[in-house]
DNA sequence: CAATAATCGAGACGGTACGTCTTGTCTTGGC
DNA sequence: GCCAAGACAAGACGTACCGTCTCGATTATTG
């Protein structure tokens, strides 16, 4: 997924020196570890240059930024990563998504990933990142577990979807960022259970 | 490292000057007012400093760094901020408490809360002092209603009473850091609706 | 390191693709604009390339860095510049060589000469060329005027000339480099005035 | 000799920390050092810092660049360098003056100071400084042997001084930047023997 | 006329210094 | 003992230029 202006549209024709493949791959293979080592803020563009045998003028050149480079490094690393359960039951299908988003958050690109949300809360190029490419994938994926649960008569038609689907994804994100509760298979199945039977009796 | 507001409760009187009280005051007041106008990242200590009329020395003496008199100066600027509605009806109170919540979030104060978040998931200490002193008061606040509701058997006593409150909560936080959807109180009152009812039909 | 105009003397036929002779005098003709629009340093490479329309790399093909290619740029401009005045009498002779040299100084070129000079300071091979190229032909001319005013008897023939030479153009490389004072036809006329009388009663 | 803005005019009473001297006297041994070893292009403000202790803002803090620490560290190293002769005779005081310039231009500050030289044909403060500190003071020292040799009698009252000293000045100079003859004492000597005596016969 | 060979423009690359910035510590003298 | 002023070390930032390189396209000689 690169990052420079609309490059590779055609069959090759552009003229100069093409882009190293080599040093681009070598940047977020660099660019990842470092955000599991260190963390996405103590990770420096120096170290970045240094470990992938890149100059800081090339990093400098195709991204604006360690940010930047820290989301495609990020987006590389985890591209099939959520495949769609679907059982045949909205229940059970809501139950593994969720199961498998909160281990993913439990895990170590969790930490990374929660370090992301918490950067584009400064920096909104990282926010547009992260929602196009992060946040809006996972939500269609259970958008398509809603829509299969309403044409099967399971789930309630008249509900808001989008509402819907933040009553499964917001709180595991909210104790993501927040911290307050664990984040295990038993809280998925709770927050699951809870979010399709309702608070009201 | 005393960063809370009481820290020297008893009436001891210690050789030397005091702490003034006047710069500790301009110190906050200034920092309230950089948070809201660059916010919480490009603020910096020098220009705290600046505004205040109190040495970077004194700002150090009395908090570890920025972050630490952010969240105090946040907090003494909303102190009183959110009352128990109470009005009978869970449901309501629900709806009422959301919106409340929801309004602080869109609001100038809702910016730099999302990035006193953000920072939280860099830096250990802001998390717990965001965790116990903003995060938790408000999920007591929800506690309460819940415990109402069940008593007088509007809601279902066999939930788990956190997942019950992530279920108000979580949606507006997610909503917050990610920008996936408005903030407002439609928004509000649609999440409470679906959480209530639950999205099985 | 072919740097000279006349590389390949003889007509001999190579293979392959010639030197372009457009390319050459575009990348001299771009470096003297530059030279005097922004001076030595200043100028780069890629800027000359730029201008030119000449690649990087051709340029690096045919000269070792930019000073290289200034030289030879200053050199195409002013190549039959300084001639042998020769009027009978030797105290002319210097005051029209002298004139000549310190309106070259004082004019734009003069500036690029200064910082060629500057830069043979930290460049050996500068120093080298310059000596050489520049430097050389203007001491050849001067004592040319020399020889023929001993001849005359009108110098005194058992004064070192090397040191006399020194003496006619000294102070004016002095009056370019340092600036302590004017650089104009009076100069020039005083400077060969105690020059020739010299200081002692 | 200080390059802040006007400090130390009065007694001391201005508030906050006061420079360190030792810092300063560190970044100006270590650059000294630098300029000998690698050169005034060569030596950069890193190493300058690293050898120093200092830091690079520090440094960046009393002067902006690292040719006004090269001409600070210069000065600094010969405060009390060229004595006047004083002998009764201007022959022989030039001579003494002469040796003593070249026999500074041919060691190792020699290199430096040319160096120096170099560089104030691309940087103007770079020049005024030199012009001011370095070549003004040896040409006060001349023109004290000028007054003194036209006072007595020996030398030509009616020459320009400033030609006059150029005359003794400028050879030297000349052969320091330009590099086509030996700088030594017998050179220093012939120069001054055709100088007193004149081109003329 | 094809093969060979050296050129060219374009532009990516590693290296490295620059000068700026922010952090958190320190050192003054005044209160 | 507190405080304002402000100097300081540490070290990352993003920019700039250098000289090298890798492309594909061009232009000559040679077989």
């Amino acid at each position: 997924m690169p990052v420079g202006p609309t490059e590779q549209s055609q069959a090759r024709a552009r003229p100069g020196r093409p882009r190293s493949e080599q040093s681009r791959a070598a940047v977020l293979r660099a660019t990842s570890e470092l955000m599991l080592e260190v963390g996405l803020r103590a990770m420096t563009t120096e170290e970045i240059a240094r470990r992938s045998g890149a100059s800081k003028a090339t990093i400098y050149k195709w991204w604006p930024n360690k940010y930047a480079v820290a989301i495609e490094a990020f987006l590389s690393e985890m591209l099939v990563e959520s495949a769609d359960p679907d059982t045949g039951s909205a229940h059970e299908d809501f139950r593994l998504a969720l199961r498998g988003l909160i281990r993913f958050y439990a895990g170590s690109s969790g930490r990374v990933f929660a370090q992301l949300v918490g950067e584009a809360q400064f920096d909104p190029e990282v926010a547009v990142e992260l929602r196009d490419r992060l946040v809006g994938s996972r939500r269609q994926l259970v958008r398509a577990i809603w829509d299969r649960g309403v044409a099967r008569g399971e789930l309630s038609p008249d509900a808001d979807p989008e509402a819907a689907i933040d009553l499964v994804f917001g709180p595991a994100m909210y104790r993501l960022v927040a911290g307050h509760a664990p984040l295990d298979d038993a809280a998925a199945d709770a927050i699951v259970d809870v979010a399709m039977r309702g608070l009201a009796r």
